[in-house]
DNA sequence: GGAACGATCTGC
DNA sequence: CAGATCGTTCCC
């Protein structure tokens, strides 16, 4: 994937909006942390008026994040073992979020595969995206809009120029067992070339 | 206080 | 296809 400007950081004001209208742009989009980078490839929409969303039951102390104000990063841990992150989007009080579930490896390919103990697949699904970038509950809240100073690792979400596929792929979210057929799961595309 | 259940991944 | 493994949530 060729660099096509300078990576900037992406406006909150992009991420202030509906959480399934927010997944689709955030498609190619560029998540760092720290040495590691990648493209954003699959994410997943969640909303607190969505039965499979963590929000559904309202403002706990695990979900404070999500209704918090766009741009921070929800973190939370699952199956006694697993790290899953979050896009916070909409507004403060919303309950919504977008689901990292895969990117394409752009930086720091080594510390990704010493971390995930392989040299392929190193960020595909919500779980191995967190282990190959080293995001765990430390990560929980912090501002991907800004430099965070409280954050565990310099962090950020960027636009480098690729704009997100006019036609993703459009499916059912994963591992659910409300809403099954919500159409809230975005992918990018196999490109031809 | 206790029990059920995960927005998963891996290896068999 | 089942096991790993534990925090969160909800019910008694």
């Amino acid at each position: 994937m060729t660099r096509r400007t300078p990576p900037r950081r992406v406006a909150r004001s992009v991420l202030d909006r509906d959480s399934p209208d927010v997944a689709r742009l955030l498609l190619n989009k560029v998540l760092r942390v720290g040495p590691c980078a990648g493209r954003i490839v699959e994410v997943e929409a969640y909303r607190s008026d969505d039965p499979a969303s963590h929000s559904f039951r309202g403002r706990t102390k695990r979900t404070e994040v999500m209704f918090g104000p766009a741009g921070r990063l929800y973190v939370y841990f699952v199956y006694g073992m697993h790290w899953c992150a979050n896009v916070v989007t909409g507004a403060e009080g919303d309950g919504q979020a977008v689901l990292l579930r895969a990117l394409a490896p752009i930086d720091g390919l080594d510390v990704m595969a010493s971390r995930r103990g392989r040299t392929d697949r190193l960020a595909e699904g919500p779980a191995t995206l967190c282990q190959a970038l080293g995001i765990d509950g430390s990560f929980n809240g912090v501002d991907l809009c800004a430099v965070d100073a409280a954050a565990p690792a310099p962090i950020g979400l960027y636009d480098d120029g690729v704009p997100p596929p006019s036609v993703p792929v459009i499916g059912p979210r994963i591992g659910i067992t409300k809403a099954v057929d919500v159409p809230w799961r975005f992918r990018v595309p196999r490109v031809p070339a």
